[in-house]
DNA sequence: GTCTTCATTGTAAGCGGTTGCAGGGCTGCT
DNA sequence: AGCAGCCCTGCAACCGCTTACAATGAAGAC
């Protein structure tokens, strides 16, 4: 079905009938209806690509997370996809898995497609797929991994400040040995939520004891630091994690091993996903508005679409929740 | 940049550049380089929409879902996408909420873009939008709710048996007072998981009761279902989820009760999504082989387009999987 | 009744690629 | 040297839709 087999059949011509598609009031009412059934008696689609080809402009905006199994990306995503669909626009969604050959390739395939704009929330990162970014002149908004100049938006989230507070919440506590569970990620936010981590720890200087253990991001890479941890030998009271996707595995590992928690071990968070609060114990954490983030990320494309002045820098403050998986250390 | 500013850069013809760019062997080694060369030097990125309008055909296959919050849905999202992957084909994801609107407009949105082929991951369904993709004509596999005609695939999963399994075994284990804790989705499989309980049940007559309550589509759900559950006087010895996404928060909601999990209500879940292990008490549920879901959706897109003979319809049964949130009738 | 004006609709030139067909340059053969 | 034949390229039509501009006809102005 094209364009031009409504406009046979509504004898008119492929300009009137687009201009009905596109609802230009222009068209006189019994025009407009004789295209209409036209178009839905020949069941009808635009094509889309033909479409934004013609137009120049496309009504979609491109999207990257790192992981759509960690539902904080989920969250986010879900904020922009709303965002965008009240505006008219919807959003192509990509993942990476934490490879950046893959979020390059992602980057292209949004390049290519013609995005409105491009909103990265990714882990991972690579200079060069920045300035790859840059040079495409779309517009885009980086969380957390930093980019400068172009039509750019930065929103991160103060990890120092994160971390600090529940460090030092732990400390308050009692609990001087600490260690860390996160993954391996080319890039921030996880080594930027590491670097926090030790940057806290540096703060008590001899006082704490602490160590990280790296996996990868998922329960069951949580419940591995766990093991990598412990088996070590290092009996740590507290473990911070660097999320709360890989807390749920902790959390498991710890209770496979008869570790109590809070009572023997505390453990903490970050993101503060729904289902930070269904484990058992519900689990202390970190809020980050992930909501927020994705309506914030998409306000920014658009409104460098229109060319006002767009914020270029958003900073976000993690706030502490206490809930059961921390107490005063044994 | 377009393809003609690349050409004028290597000076040759579009259609050479063309060639290189989609490595039609027939170019002659140096003038692949000077293309290369002249493209990457302009930060070219093909139009995606113009080749595809031109080309014919399109190499993203779409890919709908009711819930991107679910596990379930993430899981075999990923399975396709992979295997998309591996034949050059990406993935274009839509979700709806569990909205038939939405639903109707992915479906749109989707043919729009003239996707090479669809996948219909939902619990909604509507006449009509079956009705309107055979009517594109584009190949689509349905989980779940059966479709007729066309290019058509269906992949099912055989709730009755697996919910036999659970009451069976729920049975076996001294149960006699069970509920039903699901969602509202405008249809299968949602209904028919609870029709599947119902039909469970009955075998057993007046030796069992058994009550449902619906709620939606997250661990807050499941909470909710708990409380109405227990607020309408009908105590339960076991509790059969729609799926282990709910499940969550029915469990979370009994231990926020007191009451004891499997000590005083044995729980049971759908689906043995990841985190299905990492609850506390483990989740007993039942598999459902997501995976293979996504791989079996994607060869069925791709062999309808090379016109094999497709299976037409696979039943897939469900495996019971006993972990710790069943025991004994008290 | 004639001319201007406005509301509608049509014409046709792209948008950025793909691709069938034609053509130019070389090679090898007689 | 002359010619067939193969490589490699270029030409140009077309994919389906948007949109500036032209054209049509009816209504209002004088």
């Amino acid at each position: 079905m094209t364009l031009e087999e409504v406009a046979r059949r509504a004898k008119v011509s492929t300009a009137t009938v687009s201009r009905v598609l596109n609802n230009l009031d222009v068209v006189r009412e019994s025009t407009r209806r004789k295209v209409l059934q036209a178009a839905a008696a020949l069941n009808y689609h635009p094509n889309l690509n033909a479409r934004t080809l013609a137009g120049g402009k496309s009504r979609s905006i491109g999207a990257i997370v790192s992981n759509l199994s960690n539902p904080f990306f989920v969250d986010v995503l879900r904020a922009l996809d709303a965002a965008a669909r009240e505006r008219g626009y919807d959003v192509l969604i990509e993942h990476t898995d934490y490879r950046v050959t893959r979020l390059r390739a992602g980057v292209r395939s949004l390049i290519g497609k013609r995005a409105a704009g491009l909103a990265l929330i990714v882990s991972e990162m690579d200079p060069a797929v920045i300035e790859e970014i840059r040079a495409s002149g779309l517009p885009a908004v980086y969380y957390d991994v930093g980019a400068a100049g172009g039509k750019t938006t930065n929103i991160r989230v103060r990890y120092e400040t994160g971390m600090q507070r529940a460090v030092q919440y732990l400390y308050s506590l009692g609990h001087r040995r600490m260690a860390f569970a996160g993954h391996h990620a080319a890039l921030s936010p996880l080594e930027v939520r590491k670097k926090a981590f030790l940057a806290a720890m540096k703060r008590y200087g001899r006082q704490v004891q602490s160590r990280a253990a790296l996996s990868h991001d998922s329960p069951a890479g949580g419940a591995q630091a766990v093991r990598e941890l412990l088996g070590s030998g290092f009996r740590p009271t507290a473990i911070v994690c660097v999320n709360d996707y890989m807390a749920m595995g902790v959390l498991r590992e710890l209770r496979a091993r008869g570790v109590a928690v809070p009572g023997d071990v505390s453990v903490t968070g970050f993101d503060n996903i729904e289902l930070a609060e269904f484990t058992n114990p519900a689990l202390t954490t970190l809020d980050i508005p992930r909501a927020a983030i994705g309506r914030m990320a998409l306000e920014a494309l658009l409104q460098e679409e229109g060319s006002e002045t767009a914020p270029r820098e958003v900073l976000l403050d993690p706030e502490l929740v206490v809930r059961d998986s921390t107490g005063p250390a044994r």
